[in-house]
DNA sequence: TGCTCAATGTTTTCAGTGTCAACATAGCAG
DNA sequence: CTGCTATGTTGACACTGAAAACATTGAGCA
């Protein structure tokens, strides 16, 4: 409705913003190599250089993407943090990781955009901090607390490790192959027991 | 030696091999998302399409150099598997995931290129047959052996999840910087004890 | 021997991409 | 009203992968 295709308006007023969505949409939908600038112009109905104004280039558009991405990651894995807190750490533990994996199946595309080799390359400092932040949400998930320090412990990387890693199962047909499960819950629920 | 430049072949005889020699070169250095067919058939004095004579499209080039490299990490597994025989299991298991996350950290770029999300859209009948066998051979660790069904068990699950996660912080800078170590070498010792 | 044909390489062409530079418009600040 | 800045537009360039039509070579067969 915000799109009034009514006025003819050079100024678009919103375009940074929509950039950002259907770019999110694409990605969602085709996977991230489909995602085109000057496509995502066309589709906006604005010209193939308009984006240009508002990102310096490819790389920083889907920078701003992981950020989003990795926020809202944090933010759920906040939630478990604080839902069980007074639970042992076993528990707290076992729902981190059947939380993160569950976001992982309910949202792969965007679990692939986070680890995408492109995002490395950016290295940005905004992205390295929430990489950084979502690593000492973990720590938290084992009562250490950040305590200034940047490095985490060592169970801490254990765990981060298996997190990790049982996303790229979940996320990488080629690997599930070697599970028998079809869906993902049941291979969730073999990881975390 | 063999390129002998004095006479101008138009059969250049070795073609095939040398445009995967060349791919893995410049892939092992500047990484996959510089490879280019063009480039690469400039690079070996030879007509932009003529790679297409050997390899239907990108994709397909990309795929052989996967299975390469799937192939030797696997002969890298078998080989501690074997030294490792008599082992015990928690010994076979450290250090296969040693082994694994050395090759990572000493072949950084061909890592990534194996799990890059390029391979999975192909999902050719025989990378995948390879991916398997890659698993059964970290079940083989586990002393279990391969009998017969295709799911492996969970304990080797687990320990798959979590070499796979060891290797994403190896590989990924974002994710290392939430560890200490600057040497690879010491986080694989982190990671393994 | 000489012919044919399949394999392999070349040339040409097309559509698509990111990026840059030059220009156009709109709306705000003085 | 006058300019200035933010934002969009247009056109160009150098890449890319892919397909089609054509050229050359060598091996097998008459």
């Amino acid at each position: 409705m915000r799109k009034a295709p009514e006025r003819k308006n050079y100024h678009h007023g919103d375009l940074r913003a929509q950039i950002l969505l259907r770019s999110a949409e694409i990605i969602a939908t085709e996977g991230i190599e489909a995602l085109s600038i000057r496509q995502v112009a066309k589709s906006l109905g604005v010209s193939h250089n308009a984006p240009s104004r508002h990102f310096e280039n490819r790389a920083a558009l889907i920078q701003e993407l992981v950020l989003d991405i990795l926020g809202r990651q944090r933010q759920l894995l906040m939630g478990v943090l604080e839902l069980n807190e007074s639970q042992p750490e076993r528990t707290r533990l076992r729902e981190a990781l059947r939380a993160y994996l569950g976001w992982c199946d309910a949202h792969p595309i965007e679990a692939q955009v986070m680890h995408h080799p492109d995002v490395r390359k950016m290295a940005d400092q905004r992205i390295q901090e929430a990489m950084r932040n979502w690593a000492h949400t973990v720590e938290s998930l084992l009562g250490h607390g950040r305590d200034g320090q940047s490095a985490i412990s060592s169970p801490a990387l254990h765990f981060f490790s298996l997190t990790l890693g049982g996303g790229a199962i979940l996320l990488n047909p080629l690997l599930r192959g070697v599970s028998a499960e079809a869906d993902g819950s049941q291979l969730i629920d073999r990881l975390v027991n």
